[in-house]
DNA sequence: ACCTGAACACCGTTCAAGT
DNA sequence: ACCTGAACACCGTTCAAGT
C-alpha cells in the first residue's frame, strides 16, 4: 500500500527518518524533539513533516508492527486451555512492549479518545483482540464480571506509566503488575458501594 | 519562617505570582508556561525565578498546605475504629487532591526519587503518615501483607494519572479506584510466582 | 514530486543594568 | 534588595523557493 511508486530519494528519506526516530525516541521518549530527528536524519524539517504530518503519525509508523504482532498474539492465545493464564501472558507481553518508549503508555491512552489520531486506528484492533481475551477469562469465571477490556487496558498501562516515573518505582513494575492482575481476579469484589471522591 | 522582613514589593510579588500560578496551573497543568505566569502576574521573568528557583519550588508552594492537611488527616484517621475504611477514606481524599492539576501525579511520583526537589520534601511527611495507615490496615488483616505504602501510593497515583488521559477514561476514575482498592485487600493473593516481562 | 531551510511565534534560563 | 527585560539557545510548524 504505502511506499509504492515513490521517488527513490523519498523512499530513502522515509526509511532514514524512521530509523533515526527509533533511536531518538528510545533515548528521549515519545516527546522527543522532531527537530533533532530531522537533524540526525540529515533531512529538512519539511521533509519530516511531508512523510509524517503529525507526531502521532511518526509514532504509529514506529509501532504498527508491534501492534499487529500483539493483536495476532491475542488471537493465538484465544485458543489456549487456560483463559486466565492466556490473559495474564498477553498482558505481560503488552506491558513489556509498552515499556519500550517513555511516554508510550500516555500516548496510547490519550489517543483512545481521539478518532483522528493515527495511533488510535493502529491500536484499536489490538485493544479489541485483547478485549476478547478478557471476555473469555470472565466467561470462565477467572476475572470479576464488573469490568471490561478498557479497565484492564487502563490499569496495565498505568503500571507501565509508574515504571516510567523514576528508578525508585521502576523496580516494582513486575510486582505491581501482579498486584493489579490479582486484583482483577473474580472473588476479590468488595461489598462497599463506591462513591465519588470530590 | 518565610515572608519575614521582606521588602513590601517583594512580598506583594510573591503573592501575586502564587495567585496567578494557581489559576494557570489549573488551566494548563503542572507543565504550564512559566513565561505565561510571569506575564499574567505582570512581573519580570527574573522576579519569578528569584522567588521560585525551580518549577517544583513553585508547585510545592502551591501544594504545601494541601499536603499538610492530608498528613494531618492521616494522623487523625489513625485513631479510627475500622482501619480498612480509614485507609480507603484517606486514599479517596488523596486521589481527589491529586486530580486538582493535570500532571500532578507524575510530578509527585518523579520527585520521590529526587531528594533535592522541594516537592520531595513537602510530600514525604504525607507519604509517611499514609504509610502508617497502610501498616495498621495490614496488622488488622485487611490488606495483603506483601505490599507497602509505596505500592499503594503508586497505584492510587496511577489511577489519578489514568483520569488525566482524556474524557473517555476519566469517567472511570472512581470505578478504577475501587478495583485497585479491592485488589489490595487480603485474600486476593495469587498462587503464581511473578516473572519478568522482558 | 519532492526537498530545503529560513521565518515565525513560542519556550526556559540567565544576567547585566537599573532603582 | 529587588526588579526588569533583553539575550541566548532551544522548540514546533509553515511555506516560499529551489531541483
Amino acid at each position: 500500500m504505502t511506499g509504492r511508486q515513490q521517488r527513490a530519494d523519498a523512499q530513502r528519506n522515509y526509511e532514514r527518518i524512521l530509523e533515526v526516530a527509533r533511536t531518538v525516541v528510545e533515548e528521549q521518549g515519545t516527546q522527543a524533539s522532531l527537530r533533532d530527528i530531522a537533524r540526525r536524519a540529515e533531512v529538512g524539517m519539511g521533509t519530516l513533516y511531508r512523510h509524517f504530518p503529525t507526531r502521532e503519525a511518526l509514532l504509529e509508523a514506529l509501532l504498527r508492527q508491534r501492534f499487529d504482532t500483539l493483536a495476532a498474539r491475542a488471537e493465538e492465545l484465544e485458543g489456549a486451555d487456560d483463559s486466565r493464564e492466556a490473559l495474564r501472558q498477553w498482558l505481560r507481553e503488552f506491558l513489556s512492549r509498552a515499556s519500550a518508549y517513555r511516554g508510550l503508555s500516555s500516548s496510547m491512552m490519550t489517543t483512545i479518545g481521539d478518532e483522528d489520531s493515527a495511533l488510535h486506528a493502529s491500536c484499536s484492533a489490538m485493544r479489541e483482540a485483547a478485549g476478547r481475551l478478557v471476555k473469555r477469562a470472565q466467561d470462565d469465571g477467572h476475572i470479576r464480571p464488573d469490568i471490561d477490556g478498557m479497565d484492564v487496558f487502563a490499569l496495565v498501562s498505568a503500571v507501565g506509566w509508574i515504571a516510567e516515573q523514576g528508578p525508585v518505582v521502576a523496580g516494582r513494575r513486575d510486582h505491581l503488575f501482579s498486584l493489579v492482575l490479582d486484583g482483577l481476579a473474580a472473588g476479590a469484589v468488595s461489598g462497599r458501594a463506591p462513591r465519588s471522591a470530590d
